[in-house]
Parts: structure tokens; sequence; C-alpha cells
DNA sequence: ACCTGAACACCGTTCAAGT
DNA sequence: ACCTGAACACCGTTCAAGT
């Protein structure tokens, strides 16, 4: 089933198309234990290994909780049993709750760079390096829905710098591969806001659609929750169908591809993206 | 200065362009006692009336409160002495604190039905409805940055809708304007979902970009945060200046514009948005 | 060098009690 | 009917102390 028919020694690279989402494991380095404890485990015996602390594990164990038990659900005690330590114990490694969450967006962003599809840069032009960028965004977005809320509401690492490529290093790569391509400044980055803008709208709706459904804690309630008055809005209840229908991935690829245009029409015609077409 | 031409003898209405940010104050119900306590009052006295609690003036309460001070200052006891009263009191007419954060999405949400601008339905047409639907949403946006990602965040009353246009309310209104217009049902949920990922999409970044500069706390700070090392960037300090340049009003109205007129070419040629268009 | 115990100030929330 | 006081379980975070 996974058929690499390539010569994958490395890192089992991913050849299907896009729409699997594959939700796979953030690291293969978090020992993640026998592990058949359960599901909801708040305050049950630590499932992970014990020592040898250090940032790098913390905050791969943070994800990992995050994505099973929802991100209100993190507390530094939480973290700390988790880990099989006392919550103290991760100061030494963390200045505080925030600056754990901030290093918890850095490295999922950082996924990125460990990506095989994304990293091949321009070989292809702009139009295929901006493709495989969005496709990689957006396979982070669903392998993380809990935590890609995060990414868009932290404040990035340069005021100027916005969600969610929030790290400097893949503004620098795309910005550069913009200009490299015929792009004038103004444009590669009115380009790269549209392209920003984009991906974060598109994929927190997605995301958002997706895994989160309810309060990760009182899921399990019964009733399907019709608080709210229906009958007051014929069309959307005559619509239901149509409107609970996924087509998430497909959208997502129409609109790329719109956006990917528009900007090519810019960059050909040497537009400000302000102005006129005509 | 906010000369009102027209015969207005109601509520202020605002006649000028979409670029002013107005930033108006929720509600003109709010007694907002002298205030000139200062900016920063985490426990002083109650700076709102005494009694008289009830549901919606403890929502008002709470978006101001967030509006000042940022949503992670806001906890019940804070709100409840910034209204004269013990915690304790909110839970006569708020089940906790979850359900208050949805109240004033909720609220913050229906300000739109208090606009004007917005409300005479489809006098001119589709197109011209969609520009001020979003224009109201952005007016609210910008009014309440801290509380706009709560927007984006917060599960919406039924599992198929989804920010930020979330009230049903809306939704059985934009449908109806676009169906009525020629659009098929699947060309107007597609529609909808389109304008909803740009709206997203492009105001959080708006308001990320703007108010919410670092965190709500510990603004005064001295050195503008150059924690991170740039020189590794070369591109991103060469284009500093255009990448910090505020272009959200021109980029949101061509966004905007450009969204509706995909969406024109997809209802007068009667296809499924997913099709090719030739 | 690395982790813990105890402590502090502050949460959300409950419930019996006051008026 | 409406609010309060006291209490509970749980936070984030500090710091001196243990090993």
């Amino acid at each position: 089933m996974p058929g690499g028919t390539r010569a994958t020694r490395r890192r089992e690279v991913r050849v299907d198309g896009e729409d699997t989402i594959p939700m796979r494991r953030p690291d293969p380095d978090s020992p993640e234990g026998r592990g058949g404890a359960g599901i909801v485990v708040p305050a049950g015996p630590p499932s992970t290994g014990r020592a040898g602390l250090d940032r790098r594990r913390i905050l791969g164990a943070a994800i990992e909780y995050i994505d099973r038990h929802g991100l209100a659900a993190l507390t530094m005690r939480r973290l700390g049993a988790h880990l099989g330590v006392e919550a103290m114990a991760l100061y030494r490694y963390v200045p505080g709750r925030e600056q754990l969450l901030d290093g918890v967006v850095e490295t999922v962003v950082d996924e990125l760079y460990g990506d095989p599809e994304v990293h091949l840069r321009a070989a292809h032009g702009w139009q295929d390096y901006a493709q495989r960028l969005a496709h990689g965004v957006r396979r982070i977005a669903l392998a993380h829905p809990e935590v890609f809320p995060l990414v868009a509401t932290r404040p990035p690492a340069a005021p100027w710098v916005r969600p969610p490529l929030r790290s400097l290093r893949w503004i620098e790569s795309f910005l550069t591969v913009m200009t490299d391509s015929g792009f004038s400044p103004e444009a590669a980055v009115a380009a790269y806001r549209a392209y920003s803008s984009f991906l974060l709208g598109h994929l927190l709706l997605e995301v958002s659609q997706k895994g989160v459904q309810i309060t990760p804690e009182d899921a399990p309630e019964g009733v399907p929750d019709t608080g709210t008055d229906l009958g007051q809005y014929p069309l959307v209840v005559e619509l239901e169908e149509l409107l609970s229908r996924d087509e998430s991935a497909a959208e997502f690829e129409e609109a790329l591809e719109n956006l990917l245009d528009r900007l090519e029409s810019v960059r050909a015609e040497g537009r400000v993206p302000g102005e006129r077409s005509e």
C-alpha cells in the first residue's frame, strides 16, 4: 500500500496526490510508549519516557498533546505529567506557557522544512513553487487542526511578517522566487500578502470544518445540538446537504489556481497589483 | 466634521467612504463613567453603574473589556468587578466563561444588523449586496480587533455553518440574494464558501497587522523585539519598507472585486464553480 | 546540573446563605 | 429574586531546597 516505487531509503516520502490528508505524525522521534491506555487520560501515569528532558522533546510532546486533547487541555502541569516530570521542571527549558505556544507554532511551521515535496525550490517556475508550498502548508494544517488556529493568532517574529508563512525563512524564500521570476518588489510583496491571506482563510475554514467538531471536552452529548431554531432559515435548511458537503480539496485547488493566474497576469503586465489591468 | 448632510435624526449614520476605520463604540447604551482613571485598571473601582445586571449589559461590558485590555485579560472575576459585582453574580445570566465568549461573538456579529449601510438588501443587485456586506464585516473586524479572532475560532451554531458569517441569519440572507440572482444552489453554496474564506483570511491578517501589536500585557518593553537574527534574510530586510506598508484597504477592495468578478462569470455561464470556464 | 516541594496569587465554578 | 462568602479544584509561576 505505501508502495514506494522510487528509491526511498529515507523518511517515507509520500508520492501520491494531495487529497489523502496523510495525518502523518509530527516527528519520528517521540518515543511514544505502548500507549493502549485509552483516549482521555488527563492525569494518568506518564505515557512518555523518563529523563532526558530538553526543549525539542517538550515541544514535541506539547504538539502531540494538543493534537490529542485540544489546545485548552494543555496546561504546564499536565504536560509535565505527560512527560513524567513535575510542571516546574519545564521552566528550565521554556520561559513560560506563552513562549511554549510560540515554540509549538514555530515547530509546526518548520515541518515544512522536512517536506521533500516542497523543498525543491523553483525547479519548475514560480507557479509550481507556490503550488507546492501551498500544499505543504495545507498538509500541516490538516495534520494539526488543533494547532493551526494558533498559527493564525499568535503575533509573529517581526511585526510586518504575517501568518501563515510566519517564518522569515519562508518569506525570504517566497520573495526570492517571485522577484527572480520577474515580479517587481512591489508586486512580490503584494503577491505575498494575497497568497498568505488566501492560505489563512481557506485553511482556517477547512480545519474548523473537520476535526475540531464540538468542543474538545464535552463531545459525547447525544443530540447534535439543535439549540438554535431552524425553520426561520428555510434556504439554509433546504441547502443543508450542499452546505455540509466537503469540497474543500477541490475548492482549495480552484481558488489557488485562480489566485496564481491573477498573479501571473500582474507579473506579465509588469503592473503593481493595485492597478487596473487594461 | 461628522457632517450629516442627510436627514439623520437617528443613530448617527456614517456617510463617508470605507477607509476611515471608524472604530465606533459597540453600543450607545454602556453608561461609561467619567473614565479618566488611566489605561490599565486591572482591579480598580467599578467603572460601570450599579445594579440592573442583565445579559445584554454583561455582554456589552465583556466586549468593551476585551477591546480595551485584550482577550486574555478577561476573567469572570475582573468582568464582575468591572460591573461592580462579584464574579458569581454573572452566573445567573451566563452559564460559564465559554458561553460568555460565544455570546460576545454573537453580539459582535449581530452589530451588522444595526448597520444601515448593509441592510438595504439587494436593492442594486447581488454584487452590490456582497460588497456592502463585506465592508460591514470589515468595519466590525476593525472596530473589535481583539474580538475578531474569536469569530474565526469559536465553533459555530450549526456544524456546517462557518465563520465569519456565523449567524444563520446572514447565511440565509446571502444565499437568498444569490439564488434570487440566478445562482444555482450549488453555485450559491460554493460562492458562500469562497466569500467567507476570503473575508476570514483577509480580515484576520489585517486585524493582526493593526492594534494587536505585541502581546496585550507587556507592550512597554522598549526595544522593538529584534530577538531574531535578521541578515540571514536579505530580501526581507531589503523589502521591509514595502512589507510594513499598510495597503490593506486597497488590497481588500481589489481582492473582493476580483472574487465577485469570478463569481459573476460562474453565474453567467451557469457553471458549478468546480468546472473549467471554457 | 537538573528536578522537586511548598508556596503564592489567581482562576472558574458550586452552593448554601444572606438580604 | 438577586447577590455574596466561603470553599474547592486547578492554574501559572517563584524559589529555596534536595540529589
